[in-house]
DNA sequence: CTGAAAGCGCTAACAT
DNA sequence: ATGTTAGCGCTTTCAG
């Protein structure tokens, strides 16, 4: 008797009424008359029916199922995010399901996987999408939200946080502590987010006639950022250090205090991007660039949403502001406050 | 034409085929001659057509979805697992829903919620399931792994690591380093993982005619681990604290040498459990018992396959051992190798 | 409001 | 080896 599903059929002859009442039940914008609604549920309860949610999918075209493309789960920052879409989703009906992007891999082969699982909408953290395949989903008919990363030119729906002015709140800020000699480890220049951090920062440093005394692409990666860090301390001789992402900055940071010696901040202050969790301990205390997450993962849904119940909507590009967020990895200047002087 | 889906009918007709002709050529087990699986994969090619996932599941019974209960995804050690768990079993075709299982939620609800997708099987990860729930699995024929949990008296493979060894391997090195005053803060009392660690650490002690100055449930939970670690210092003034993961480790190594400024190890020797990559980190140099995560994660895959595959398999109880890394957090015994002295 | 009937896209006998 | 046929479990016309 093990594996013997239940189906409406068999509810339907125990509660005397065509199966068609059943799915009526147990369909939402139904019309069942409150006697044949409590006599169904009432079968359904004794027999343990649940309605497969796969066969529903197959006549309404809706799988309620969203694919989410996602490549680093070391950073923290993700971990956050995919537990806060997963909640926020499930509050909607939907459900996640995961695609891990093997670096090495081909994207086209993904997307493939991806479409047969007939997913209602995709949302991709930190990964990009070339244009072919935005296409591929906008043919399919499939709505594409980009988290924490846009995208030139492509027709797709983003969201992200206010890199270049965050980026240019960080220049300002250091300036103002007397830094004069800064350096930047950027997030990888391939993404957006690594792109746009880079160019706040040096626009905040022009706007005071200065410019950074070093500027190396950190990829993202911690041995990278690390190993970049004791070149840039070495040849270039900063007073402060604006690193990429806070995942890069515990690196950054580590590096500094630990291998080469340096007191942070009295001779280097580091600062970060994303406020992991982690930014807070005590251990780093990292003055960092708040991106509000959980706003984005809202922002993700609503718009994914959107997009699913109406196709033909346009694509959105959502930016939401972020905060510097003071702590002891820098230092700080007199009379800061609310990210200003 | 956005949204038109190509099913197995269109590629037929314009292959010159049956629509089972199509079918066979898309199904692994088929029988199709060299000529007509050509001319099928040309007009596949050609129209975009891929095989639809969900109608396969409706006939095949198989979705080839696994789905995935998980808690905590703050503790990095199960991003890390998750990371790994999607990749092994994409490598086998199947994909991972994800049911975040917030803490005060109903988890019938969300078993419901699971079975309704027609999972092939579920794994849970740091979530334990009543008797009754997995009766209920069982009854639909769902196989079920719970990952690094086990579940006495109940019907259900685990794949967990030798926690009691650990705990054991933990006491009989702290005690070879000369500590005399140990304290544990276990991991939550409620899980095996918690109890079994908290088991091993008191019966290594015995061992050697001691036992703990102290030993409080720390609930998996960074903010209660460091307040207890705040109490038991003042409390049972003890030379080293045991803690039942890496998780709750950073907390109160952060607590005793930031906010207590004690010196560890020199003063309180610090052990955590699983070997998270942030263990290794300069800022933490935690000593630890590393999770075979790899082979934990390989087990729970090739476990929930054969009993996918053979429903009547009786459940496996898999244990790995696991290893105590050395790092900068505890006191080191002279000559200890490997993990003996 | 309700039942009968027609599929959704596909696989799996069953014939040929 | 291939086409024909019968469903998988459900939603959705369509009558009544």
């Amino acid at each position: 008797m093990t594996g013997m599903r239940i189906t409406a059929a068999d509810v339907a002859r125990r509660a005397g009424v065509s199966q068609s009442a059943v799915s009526r039940v147990f369909t939402p914008g139904a019309s069942a008359s409150a006697r044949t609604a409590e006599k169904v549920r009432r079968a359904a309860e004794e027999l343990g029916y649940r309605p497969n949610v796969l066969a529903r999918a197959m006549i309404t075209g809706r799988s309620r199922i969203i694919g989410l493309i996602v490549a680093y789960l070391e950073n923290q920052f993700y971990p956050l995010a995919l537990q806060l879409l997963a909640r926020a989703l499930k509050a909607e009906g939907y459900h996640v399901l995961v695609f891990m992007a093997s670096n090495g891999e081909d994207a086209d082969k993904m997307l493939d996987d991806l479409l047969d699982y007939q997913v209602d909408g995709i949302v991709t953290a930190s990964v990009g999408m070339s244009n072919a395949l935005t296409a591929r989903c906008a043919a399919a008919g499939i709505p594409v939200v980009m988290f924490n990363r846009g995208q030139d030119g492509a027709d797709v729906s983003s969201v992200t946080s206010a890199n270049r002015a965050g980026g240019q709140q960080v220049a300002e800020f250091l300036l103002a502590g007397g830094h004069r000699r800064l350096g930047h480890i950027s997030g990888w220049l391939g993404a957006s987010t690594g792109r746009d951090r880079a160019a706040g920062f040096a626009a905040g440093l022009a706007a005071a006639g200065a410019e950074p005394v070093a500027l190396v692409d950190g990829l993202y990666r911690q041995d990278h950022a690390a190993a970049v860090a004791r070149d840039m301390i070495r040849n270039a001789n900063p007073d402060a250090i604006f690193v990429g992402n806070d995942h890069m900055a515990f690196a950054v940071l580590d590096t500094l205090r630990t291998d080469l010696g340096i007191d942070v901040p009295a001779e280097v202050s580091i600062i970060g991007y994303d406020d992991v969790p982690m930014a807070a301990w005590p251990a780093y205390g990292l003055t960092t660039v708040r991106q509000p997450i959980n706003r984005m993962v809202a922002a993700t849904v609503s718009t994914l949403l959107a997009q699913i119940e109406a196709p033909e909507r346009p694509v959105a590009r959502i930016e939401l502001a972020g905060d510097l967020i003071l702590r002891t990895s820098a230092r700080q200047p007199e009379g800061w406050h609310d990210g200003r002087l």
